[in-house]
DNA sequence: TTCCTCGGCTAACGTTGTTAGCTGCCAGTA
DNA sequence: TACTGGCAGCTAACAACGTTAGCCGAGGAA
């Protein structure tokens, strides 16, 4: 299983034309040094192996082989490395929605976004979890970054309310499936397929 | 506003007759000494009133005129206090949407359990938020409560993917605008509607 | 050579959950 | 009445957390 993720493999733009609708990536300045890049990448390591409770400023630090307080010369706070992970996951998750809208296919253009959504965010457990910490600090994100990640359900529906339907949808399924919250031996194909059926009929039928 | 909650105002089973599918209340023994009642008591006002972050054992203790190692002669940790808070939560949910489902009314089956969930997790916003923390002790919740919660939901789709796919839908609703991931002036009624009326058409229609 | 910045370090602070161990009170019982 | 036991408080303390202050060596620029 290779390691899906950003600064190891870095996400670039198809440069395929947009769809109506569709929104550009927005530009984030990239100037990592090689040092900030080797914590986030301690940090995503530890966060993927052993969960939020492991992610600590001493764990991180332990891995490259320094002491904590040495971490905040290149990081304003803990808070910050976290910005730094969901903002690589994001982009992620965006890129591959993006690119699903564009794949030709059998099914329906709801579906292949709800199947790649889904494998990106399970792909991303961890930092998908962490995202959706009330306690993240999501204002510091890159401006226009969860908008655009978010933009490819306003294509697949055409229509605001629906889009956001459909995100919770996703959203809803993906969290309740990461957390454990299914019973046992639930077939949560069948659920996503379900939920995608009713997202299609909604859209081909009109909005009133 | 008057609090909406266990304790407060003990939620009592209806002695409705039950509907084809639906779950009765899993008896939960309620062996509260007064104490305990007025440890979450406190935990609860805290975490309403300041969230997650403020809800510590010192300050908990501290509304009680007490020292925080006392707590632990009522309960064994923190998060069994956790855990306490949120069966109440669960209770009161399930009464609501469980009532919702009995209630006449001109909309759907679909669209009363909707308002009254969402109607319910708003009010109970602090508690909702932690027991979708991933480090919440869920499985130190009583047996079968939280499957009796979801069970409306089986109830008025008639089909577990369905029912798993309408819960997402609606969690994944309650979440994103608990955590203010909508854009301002979103129509978030617009959106519930457009959800309620896709899972109205795909019960209608049937499965396949 | 001198100076500044970068990126390490140690020591320490305040806060968190939690444990150990002491004590006073009060009910029950010989 | 006297003894006893347990309930429910207390203080002191611990380990781990994020974070700050302040020191210092290396290396490049003037």
């Amino acid at each position: 299983m290779t390691p899906l993720f950003g600064p190891r493999a870095p996400a670039t733009q198809l440069a395929t034309s947009l769809l109506p609708g569709e929104l550009r990536r927005p530009e984030v300045p990239v100037e990592k040094s090689s040092r900030t890049a080797e914590i986030i990448d301690a940090a995503r390591t530890i966060l993927e192996a052993e969960g939020a409770d492991a992610l600590t400023m001493r764990r991180i630090a332990d891995r490259l082989g320094i002491q904590a307080p040495s971490l905040y010369k290149h990081f304003a706070s803990k808070k910050a490395i976290e910005v730094a992970l969901v903002t690589d996951g994001l982009a992620e998750i965006g890129e591959a929605t993006h690119s699903a809208l564009h794949e030709p296919g059998s099914s329906s253009p709801i579906a292949r976004l709800l199947v790649a959504y889904r494998a990106l965010c399970v792909a991303n457990a961890a930092v998908y979890r962490l995202a959706t910490q009330s306690s993240f600090a999501r204002d510091e994100l890159p401006a226009g970054l969860e908008e655009w990640a978010g933009n490819p359900f306003y294509v697949v529906t055409g229509d605001p309310a629906l889009a956001q339907a459909l995100w919770s949808f996703a959203h809803g399924m993906v969290v309740l499936e990461l957390d454990g919250r299914y019973p046992a031996g639930s077939d949560l194909d069948a659920a996503w397929r379900a939920g995608a059926r009713a997202f299609e009929r909604a859209t081909s039928t009109g909005d009133l």
